[in-house]
DNA sequence: CTGAAAGCGCTTACAG
DNA sequence: CTGAAAGCGCTTACAG
């Protein structure tokens, strides 16, 4: 691989006119100009970003560490990330905690050292002392689908309260009593939130929550497996179950064909999160949309304001019930009011 | 953030000392040992790896580009390439192509820029000069799943032959006769492998491909919805379709779903590369199985061999028929002889 | 055991 | 318009 000198050489100029050229700044003459590029093409030469790195102290790069790879979710968001920042001239390094906090630090960790620009982070737990530091120190970090404790920097993310709560009327409109939840790690936000909406919605239709209706998972596709295994053995069994991510979901119902069971005459079952497979199991499967990708381009943005120096604003978009038939008899025109598209509103400012 | 230069002033030593503490060097006195040790974890000191790698000359970093991240094969794959590197030290650089041979190239020249210490690539197409002269360059460049023609590096890949020759077996078994392909780019190699095992296979049965049954799609979802819709309008229409991914059946899927039939009754359906999903859809949708994260894997200890300076071998793993009941009714035991579970034999050597 | 110094490959004031 | 030189933050012979 050449080097500068080596163009210098050839070209017959210093490093600095080298520079000047590939760098596209004028004041170099034609003459000096052609010999430099004739020699970059002869030598097939690549300036190297990590030289240039060190000496502008930039590399161009973001780092974005999401919670679990596997996540269709995440998978969307990644790919959302990594060409909103490709148009703004920014590599990803990507970095999975699968849904381990000594992961995640690891990898924050690692991406820092690499010095990152910025980091986007879907945090695996709330609270992380090695990120708070981290932001002390000057670190350009923005927050996407989660966030953490007592942290100030912008999160992005979208609103799972209210179509839980929507859901939840759905359910109750179609008869159910007895429902039950695969809930996320209460650790997280989004766990915690689309957890707290659900009670505060059965609450609110008068319904209590037996022992054991609420069950803890993982976020990932066994614990909803297990979870759903377990709802199975109760001796009052639920009517309906809502597991608050895809994963779970895509668990549970392995575990409902697995014990012959039907949806939803033996069981209901809507998720968190939607998926292009859902509208193909039959019954179709009633989801929670949330604006995927557009949390990650507004979340790239977020991050190039903070790196501009711009003031960066939390966001908080919606996300929007898509009712199917596996939750029963679908009532015509039930659901519809509430329901709006990626509408957004402001958390902050 | 603070510099080696920092803890030199905060320790009272060298720059070479806090650097050989830091590396773990031994040669150190224990007084200035603790000195050093101290100042590092009052100042919060991380040692900058983008200096570090301009000095030693490697960055501890692999590049990955794939050809579409949207594509869980290529996902499936990513995490496993993510989790080997990991384990190994490395961290890696995603670049998704987007089936795009202009974008592959663009981030193989930025990863190349970046100085990766090496690069796995899934190339769009068959075709690439850049990479060509790349490798002639002194890249270390693995390939995985697909390969570059006439490209002289390590590839690691699936054979897809045998099992689609066992699909249409299986077809073939069940009564089929008429059995349409959606195939893939005949640009790259997994397309058009499929395609000719395919039409090799029924050949052998006895059986020709009329017009029109040979659709040719893009991998990706959208397109396997367009071909599904013109195999509907055939006069003849055909009983079965194979499609050559996992992407390009969930739109064939869908577009069987909006016209109202039915699987296997209307159309059999089956599909390169396995899903979870695929058993859940009813019916169950039969599907060649690729062993995607050995994949990942395997390519990732060729490529760690190549760095090191030792021979590392192509690689052929083996992909496995999943029968489920998409196709018809399954005879018992019929296809069973033929699976072997990820067996693998080499190609080289 | 320790430090002064060179050097990795660039960019960018500075001087001419 | 051009080049000599400093410097980004490290590591690693080299000398003592």
């Amino acid at each position: 691989l050449s080097a500068i000198a080596d163009v210098t050489r050839l070209a017959g100029v210093s490093t600095a006119t080298v520079s000047r050229v590939l760098s596209g700044l004028d004041g170099v003459s034609p003459r000096l100009r052609g010999r430099v590029l004739r020699s970059v093409d002869e030598l097939g030469y690549r300036p190297n970003a990590v030289a240039r790195s060190l000496r502008v102290g930039a590399t161009h790069t973001l780092g974005l560490v999401v919670c679990d790879v596997l996540n269709p979710f995440f998978t969307e968001l990644a790919r959302a990330v990594e060409d909103e920042a490709r148009e703004a001239g920014y590599a990803v390094i990507l970095g999975n905690a699968d849904e381990r906090p000594e992961r995640q630090d690891a990898y924050v960790e690692a991406l820092l050292d690499r010095r990152v620009d910025g980091l986007l982070i879907s945090p695996a737990v709330k609270t992380s002392p090695l990120i708070q530091t981290a932001v002390r120190r000057g670190a350009s970090i923005v927050c996407v689908d989660r966030t953490v404790e007592g942290l100030d920097v912008p999160t992005v993310r979208a609103d799972g309260s209210r179509s839980t709560a929507e859901l939840v009327d759905h359910l109750v409109g179609l008869g159910h009593r007895r429902i039950a939840t695969i809930a996320g790690p209460q650790a997280t936000i989004t766990g915690r939130e689309r957890l707290v909406a659900f009670l505060g919605a059965l609450a609110a239709h008068g319904l209590e929550v037996p022992e054991g209706h609420v069950e803890l998972g993982s976020f990932q596709q066994g614990s909803g497996h297990a979870a759903m295994r377990r709802l199975l053995t109760l001796p009052e069994r639920p009517t309906a179950v809502f597991a608050a991510d895809n994963l779970m979901a895509l668990g549970a119902l392995q575990a409902l064909r697995a014990a012959g069971l039907r949806v939803p005459d033996d069981m209901a079952l809507a998720s968190f999160d939607d998926s292009p497979w859902f509208e193909l199991i039959d019954p179709p499967i009633t989801a929670i949309a949330q604006p995927t990708a557009e949390l990650g381009r507004v979340a790239v943005r977020a991050l190039l304001d903070v790196l501009a120096g711009r003031h960066a604003r939390s966001r908080l978009l919606e996300s929007r019930l898509v009712v199917r038939a596996s939750c029963g008899e679908q009532v015509a025109g039930h659901v519809g009011a509430g329901v709006r598209a990626h509408a957004e509103q402001e958390l902050e400012d």
